[in-house]
DNA sequence: GAAGATACCGACCAAACGGTATATTGTCAA
DNA sequence: TTGACAATATACCGTTTGGTCGGTATCTTC
């Protein structure tokens, strides 16, 4: 076979991660079913023989992407930060004021990875709805388990559920970034952030 | 031509509003983008030369669901419905009990159509966007302006932004019905909207 | 009742899609 | 050095997609 213009050294390891961080980035702009495999390759220069050998299907890739992206991304981002504080009233209430104050284009124009692919997949797949609810609800975890730190050390009311709180706080966030992405908005994106934070104060004793 | 198998009488608006019903439970189940056209003329028996008769594209399709159908669709359920409470803060607290207890199965399945279109469409086409805002700014309005009239009545906290508020209030309704769609729990769902009454009822003077 | 407009029909089309088959090349253990 | 296998390349395939087109039936108007 002529013209196998290939790459010059073989790396197995960079070429999974280069096709993960582009399917990545193709599903946040178009969606996972509108995710071109084609534009992918483009984007990568890899072959198709070399996606479809490191992934069966473009189903496995969508799931690697939520598995080893998106999840260590929340993860990072947000999990250990919060584990930083010893007060999970100003925890919490930092992780939001730093949203609000890093509100870059990127979230006012294509939201949250997480919620984008739960809207869209939740329903048609249940793999899909199995790896996002994982990350869900290891980060309603987390903020649970600081709530309860809290109330032990007295810094959060004691009359109140910290699960269905820490649900209900992933959940405004979420709808926060929701519309600020539809007004494509940064003042919306931030007035809403700012009332999540009212709320937060509100839990303070 | 033979074998011309058409509707027995024509009824355009018949018609007209077949197709629209049809997409509108084919997008909520597929989302717009992978949304068939032939699955939607499957189901409602016409023919797609008198598809492309009413709309001129499938994205004028998708826009007439949006300002025909799901903005009507929460004019109705919604919007009348906080107009007949004379104390904002009962009015919502009931309507969300309402969603609370009217926890439907299509609810927890495929969320709210409203909100999945944004996360998929907003940012891939400006008419999208635009129809959308057009619901979601109606919808801030109302609730901001019934908080508006709380406060003139002394209901509601003086010391509070309606516009933000309500803002708020409808991202956390998305919110909440975005994670009880991915939990499949109508729990979640419950339990999250529970927090939401919570908060308004705090707005309470 | 003829003519013109409106509504509807279904075969067809080009493009894009995900996926497969087969060939080739780099790597590394034996 | 060689044999085996992992990694990569590209041509190709069947299906589905949104959309078009020439034609027909019905309704309205004069």
């Amino acid at each position: 076979m002529m013209n196998m213009i290939q790459r010059k050294t073989r790396n197995p390891e960079q070429t999974r991660n280069d096709l993960l961080d582009a399917a990545y980035h193709e599903i946040l702009e178009s969606g996972f079913q509108a995710a071109s495999l084609e534009r992918i390759l483009a984007n990568t220069s890899v072959s198709k023989g070399a996606l479809y050998h490191h992934f069966g299907t473009k189903r496995d890739l969508g799931l690697a992407v939520i598995e080893e992206v998106i999840g260590p991304q929340l993860e990072e981002r947000w999990f250990t930060m919060l584990a930083q504080h010893d007060n999970p009233i100003s925890g919490l209430y930092n992780l939001i004021a730093e949203k609000i104050s890093h509100a870059d284009e990127s979230v006012i124009r294509y939201g949250c990875p997480l919620n984008n692919l739960i809207q869209e997949m939740s329903p048609l797949d249940e793999s899909f709805r199995q790896g996002l609810q994982k990350i869900i609800e290891r980060w309603v975890e987390v903020v649970a388990e600081a709530l309860k730190e809290g109330q032990s050390a007295g810094q959060v009311r004691p009359d109140s559920n910290p699960e269905d709180i820490a649900l209900y706080i992933v959940a405004s966030i979420e709808g926060c970034v929701g519309l600020g992405k539809n007004a494509q908005s940064i003042n919306a994106y931030q007035r809403c952030l700012r009332q999540l934070q009212v709320y937060i104060q509100s839990l303070a004793v």
